[in-house]
DNA sequence: GGTATCATTCTGGTATACAAGAATGGATTT
DNA sequence: AAATCCATTCTTGTATACCAGAATGATACC
């Protein structure tokens, strides 16, 4: 099956940034890109459209998807509520060896934290993400989870394509190992509070930045709208 | 765009319980069907099993997506959770028009049980839950609830569909009052517990049901193997 | 008589060709 | 000079033809 896998390409595109939210996605050229024919990009993208990552207009090009503030906020919103409940669930249903993958995670976590590697914490924070989603012991949730998350993804990597601007990762780490040691002491109520309050600091975050990216970028359209004359 | 209108025939076919769970979709006889070439219907099928209606494996037949007890069972808490979700923020958020068209809804519900009117009431349920996800004020919310909601349908519809088996209407109605009620005093507590509740009796109901039929058909099949002296 | 292997057929996967609609650029008119 | 309309081109939507792989049946061998 071609067609996964260029869903999964064209996925990692645009999750890797390659491509950015309000970018086309010509057909053709990704075809190219690929060596394939329009044929399986068209399924990919269709794909990817139910699963929220690009937006399809009839007889309009297609777009990787741009979440409009409102939309953004919702997202997230609905993200840290279902990624509480993953955190619930996690703390209550995970097994022994599961719970020694998370905390295998979270000292690899420290580790990049200790030495500022802002490119592995990323790694690792979507590694403990996924270990809580697979840790909730229901394939709906995690679905739904991983489905949302994705979703976010291209706004999440915000803070670390930020150019002059270093994360703070001690402090979204901080907030990871307020989940694990909740969810390792089988304490589902705290565990789903911990995760719901990383996320939503996570959306308040991510928010303020694109709002003052936006500005920046308002400011600098409209000095090359003046340099030119006109527009 | 064709395969928007596909998408939906052939999820209608599968949620009226025309198509049911494990039901063979070949490519060729469902273009037939609709008038059109393969390729729409390849798009439409596609979408349909992201959004976990059908199931595809590569070069093998596609199937109406079968869920297994526990995949079942998964989905009914998944919904649960999702749905009562959608219960809190709609007790919190729904402005006075949509609180009004919740008493109207429940108000011709109440009519269709009092009459025994199985059939309206089956679309009230539909238009009620439909409410509630759009009283949430999250559109992301939604659009997770929608999915599940439609993940489950198939199976949803057996309490309806079994033959020489009269659903009591009444026992579902109630816990929709219950809802409603806890929604209009704006207590998003009550109405998160009202609503996981509900689904949760819901899957309870079906699960029992799906799980006699099972045993009737085995039965039947176990019959039929003997009947024809060999398998 | 049973089992294994091979061939045939059926189904899904891909590519290519064609049709339809939208956008953009130029030309003409006001 | 500006605006509108028309034509051309580009991109998406659909259909058809071809390819590859899997299942099933028959035949041959054990």
């Amino acid at each position: 099956m071609l067609g996964e896998r260029l869903k999964n390409g064209i996925a990692d595109l645009i999750l890797a940034g390659s491509l950015r939210p309000g970018d086309r996605l010509d057909e053709q050229e990704l075809a190219e890109r690929f060596g394939v024919s329009r044929t399986p990009v068209r399924e990919a993208l269709h794909q990817l459209a139910v699963a929220g990552l690009v937006e399809m207009r009839p007889r309009r090009p297609t777009l990787v998807r741009r979440l409009s503030n409102a939309d953004l906020a919702d997202s997230f919103e609905a993200l840290g509520e279902i990624e509480g409940l993953c955190a619930r669930y996690a703390a209550e249903r995970m097994t022994h060896a599961e719970r020694l993958q998370l905390r295998e995670i979270m000292q690899r976590a420290a580790a990049a934290v200790a030495g500022d590697d802002a490119a592995t914490y990323r790694e690792l924070d979507a590694e403990f993400h996924s270990l809580i989603h697979a840790g909730a012991h229901n394939v709906s949730l995690r679905r739904i989870a991983e489905q949302v998350r994705m979703q976010t993804a291209p706004y999440s990597s915000a803070p670390y394509t930020m150019q002059g601007y270093t994360p703070q990762i001690s402090v979204p780490h901080g907030q990871h190992e307020a989940v694990v040691a909740a969810v390792l002491d089988r304490d589902p109520a705290r565990a789903q509070a911990a995760m719901i309050d990383h996320i939503s600091l996570s959306s308040i975050t991510i928010q303020g930045i694109l709002n003052d990216r936006a500005a920046g970028d308002l400011a600098g359209a409209a000095a090359v709208r003046v340099g030119a004359g006109k527009q």
